[in-house]
RNA sequence: GCCCCGAUAGCCCAAUGGCAGAGGCAGACGACUUAAAAUCGUCACAGUGUGGGUUCGAGUCCCACUCGGGGCACCA
């Protein structure tokens, strides 16, 4: 009895099943497959999934369940990212429990993903909100912490006026908060940091590791993030003060091109030395910084920008040669990179020169570089050159004079060879509800007090009674019964830490806890670390090249160095997968382009919606929901289906006697399917699996017929390959053919090689890179051979009339190439 | 300004330096059908953004440029 394929029966049919059977369990005791660990980036709860997690889950799913049916034990679990702002505005706004509201968000998505059929293991699911996930965060915490790896500090900080919080530099981007695009301003504040800097050589350095296994763009973006410099440090004496003005520059060969000296105007140094001078020019100066501080980072950070500055009335004494040289400050000078203060050379340097332009100051060129006289042109030289009016330095090229000048510093005493980051320490804490609170307890004698181990976790009061609108300060503070407790050092009244964590920190180290997620023991075994990880393959969104990544990079650093992990980079293998458009332009409700995945998966049912998006082109491509057709994917499914169902074969599993055309065919896609799928061209192995089914439909209608038995081998093969992008059309295949449940866990066939070995092949033959004949051949053929057939060729002969063969290239079986004088 | 990625048929995309086409969409035609849908089959369509170079041979490698996308940016 023929029947057809019905998505909403299948659907229906298959997932309950799943459950019982539970063929993504990996914690089972007596397995002994080798392990893999994929990863999806866990989803924030904020509303039902949408188009975005359906592409990165079905991404994600073909890998892990690749490996499971090349024979893995996969880990591929799932939770929540559930702490953060979004869950605490939605909640201000509609007056709702953040708690209950993120829970049922979760629930949500869960039955979502358990519809799209994400081979997750649902033994481990963790949620960071949830105190027996978060009592790890703080157990971190104070690990960092008695490391010296957590501090406090007072500083400038990044801070959103609408959001109400401190923002770490990583949240910034282009001077607007990054969640709701306010203009970021400064404040003064004392938050607690993580030291993220002590990290910076060997986050950068370790990305060499990760070359070729992470996207190239995402490891150019981590360098450009951390932001390395060499150059040296070095000590400008000021005329008449026991004070020094240290600076950071990678180019020490200029050092005798230097004529000014900047500092930032909002440094401590300046306004020390704006206080040291006459009263005309100090308050010239204050009445400078206040400009400066009412500037923002959109203002500042505009390129065509006039320099601005004030002469502080002192003179720096150049160490190299004892050159008097005037002391300005400038906010083109940054208060916290380097050391807050520069030697303008502005003979070669754009910024320099052109301060130096504004205010008539002089420009010495030390670098000859072919070009121009800068202090004639107007315009500073950077390249390498030959460098004059610099003593002892004269001749060298810029590299050698820059270790020289490095030497003669140092040999002074007045400077060293240094290096700068653009890194900065990572700002943690935030002025709102939800998140975990800093396990810290301040009494007024003994200061700052870790919460001890056994206290831990410092649970989230309820949020009921607490007013969680933004206002600068954290909600925490008025939880008073929560708020005021002992001392653990010496009994006395103490205050809790009342603000939280950024929830970055949740997600720095979550893929360790699903190693062990229910332990209360431990954050995770470190037994169970060496078995699973580092991640052999993370999946997800290109927006988290920077922050989240480098965070978790340093976490693990941070835990192999206690002694947690035996590795040091957390992800082996990054993909980032595109995002998905309607239109041209990211979906959004405002936009009106919004497509609804619920709606999606109703009309053309699960299977049609993954192999759609493993189907649409290269998995890092954004896809165009306008260009795919999903109708079309459901077409080729309905088509696969019908494929299992008219095989009349019973099963077995010598497949010997089969057809050798079909047989082949069904070998050569399982080799380009492999290799299509390990290469992450999950378009192209898609494509291969629609091609198999075009010979099996061919096969059956017009060649051996439904009965030969290499038709069943080609049919079950395309069953387990259909598994990776549609499990429910898949498993009713199987069925079909007469298995048992599941098919997720049938491996693949071996790919046969003798199979995969041509008798014959199409020899062509070019002439001058043109192609002029081709013929059969036995793929046996030897060079000499080839050419003989090739050169008797009428085609050939005809063409070659006249002219003169200057040499002819062989290669056996495939190809002659003659070229011509 | 600096760095990275991309450009192949009307559209989405394939192609270890060796016949430009694997697959799909849209299209044309045919079979089945009273008809349509569904299904099955057949066909057409580009010389690879531009200009150079290397090579027996370039979509593929190199150089310059155009366009599109992304990152960093008063970072010393």
């Amino acid at each position: 009895m023929q029947e057809d394929y019905n998505v909403t029966a299948i659907q229906d049919k298959w997932l309950p099943l799943w459950d019982d059977l539970k063929p993504f369990d990996s914690s089972r005791k007596d397995d002994t497959r080798p392990t893999k660990y994929v990863l999806d980036m866990f989803p924030y709860p904020s509303g039902d999934l949408h188009m975005g997690h359906a592409e990165a889950y079905a991404l994600g799913d073909v890998i892990a369940r690749y490996w499971g049916q090349k024979g893995y034990n996969v880990m591929h679990p799932i939770g929540w990212d559930a702490f953060g702002l979004p869950a605490e505005n939605a909640a201000i706004k509609r007056g709702l429990d953040p708690r209950a509201w993120t829970y049922e968000n979760i629930a949500q998505q869960k039955a979502s993903m358990r519809r799209y059929a994400c081979s997750f293991d649902w033994d481990r699911v963790l949620q960071t909100c949830d105190p027996s996930y978060y009592q790890w965060n703080q157990w971190l915490f104070l690990e960092l912490y008695s490391r010296g790896l957590a501090y406090r500090k007072n500083s400038n900080v990044n801070w959103c006026p609408s959001c109400q919080t401190v923002l770490a530099n990583e949240q910034v981007v282009q001077g607007l908060c990054e969640r709701c695009d306010s203009v970021v301003t400064k404040k003064s504040l004392t938050q607690w940091y993580f030291k993220v800097t002590d990290y910076a050589d060997r986050l950068l350095d370790d990305l060499s590791q990760l070359e070729g296994k992470w996207p190239s763009k995402v490891l150019s973006m981590q360098r450009n993030w951390i932001g390395r410099s060499q150059g040296a440090n070095i000590d400008f004496a000021i005329e008449g003060m026991d004070q020094k003005i240290s600076v950071f520059t990678t180019r020490p060969d200029t050092l005798y091109g230097a004529t000014f000296m900047v500092l930032a105007a909002d440094s401590e140094l300046a306004q020390e030395l704006a206080s040291a001078t006459s009263k005309e020019i100090h308050e010239q100066f204050e009445s400078y910084l206040e400009e400066v501080k009412k500037a923002n980072d959109i203002e500042r950070l505009a390129t065509d920008r006039k320099k601005t500055g004030v002469f502080l009335g002192h003179y720096a004494l150049n160490p190299i040669n004892d050159e008097r040289i005037p002391v300005w400050v400038s906010d083109y000078v940054l208060a916290d990179y380097g050391t807050g203060a520069i030697m303008a050379v502005p003979a070669h340097d754009d910024r320099d020169i052109e301060f130096a332009k504004t205010f008539d100051l002089p420009v010495f060129m030390v670098v000859d570089t072919g070009e121009e006289d800068p202090a004639v042109s107007g315009i500073a030289t950077s390249g390498d050159g030959v460098i004059v009016n610099s003593g002892e330095l004269n001749g060298l090229n810029k590299a050698d004079a820059i270790s020289k000048a490095i030497e003669l510093v140092e040999a002074k005493g007045t400077g060293k060879g240094a290096k700068n980051f653009r890194l900065r320490d990572w700002l943690i804490s935030r002025q709102r509800y939800w998140g975990t609170p800093i396990p810290i307890i301040h009494c007024d004698k003994c200061g700052e007090v870790p919460v001890p181990a056994d206290q831990l976790p410092v649970e989230l009061p309820a949020s009921e009674g607490l007013d969680l609108a933004p206002k600068g300060t954290s909600p925490l503070g008025a939880a008073s019964d929560w708020l005021n407790v002992d001392c653990p050092t010496c009994g006395g009244r103490a205050k809790r830490d009342s603000d939280t964590m950024d929830t970055f920190v949740d997600s720095s180290w979550y893929f360790l806890r699903f190693l062990n997620p229910n332990s209360d023991e431990v954050p995770f075994e470190k037994e169970q670390a060496e078995k699973w990880a580092p991640v052999d393959q993370y999946v997800g969104g290109v927006t988290h090249a920077i922050l989240h990544l480098l965070y978790a990079r340093f976490f693990t650093k941070v835990l192999h160095d206690i002694g947690m992990v035996d590795f040091e980079e957390p992800f082996t293998r990054l993909l980032n997968q595109g995002m998905v458009l309607m239109n041209g332009s990211a979906m959004s409700k405002s936009r009106g382009n919004l497509v609804r995945l619920s709606e999606q998966l109703d009309i053309h049912g699960v299977d049609a919606i993954r192999l759609t998006m493993a189907f649409a082109g290269p998995p890092e491509d954004d896809i165009d929901w306008s260009d795919v057709s999903p109708a079309a994917s459901a077409k080729f499914l309905a088509r696969a289906w019908r494929i299992a169902q008219d095989v009349t074969s019973k099963p077995e599993s010598n497949f010997a006697s089969g057809d050798k055309g079909v047989r082949k065919a069904t070998h050569q896609f399982l080799s380009g399917f492999k290799e299509a799928i390990e290469s992450h061209k999950f378009n192209v192995g898609v494509a291969k699996a629609m091609e198999l089914t075009n010979h099996l439909r061919k096969a059956i209608d017009q060649g051996v017929g439904p009965a030969d038995i290499a038709v069943r081998e080609g049919a079950e093969e395309l069953a387990k390959a259909l598994s990776l992008f549609a499990p429910y059309t898949s498993e009713d295949m199987w069925q079909l053919l007469g298995h048992k449940p599941t098919v997720a866990l049938a491996q693949f066939a071996e790919v046969e090689s003798e199979l995969l070995v041509e008798q014959k092949g199409i020899a062509i033959v070019q002439i001058d890179g043109k192609l002029r004949d081709k013929f059969e051949v036995d793929v046996s053929i030897s060079e000499d051979e080839l050419r003989e057939l090739a050169l008797s060729s009428e085609l050939v002969k005809k063409t070659l009339q006249g002219k003169e063969i200057s040499n002819i290239i062989v290669r056996a079986p495939k190809l002659v190439n003659i070229a011509t004088k």
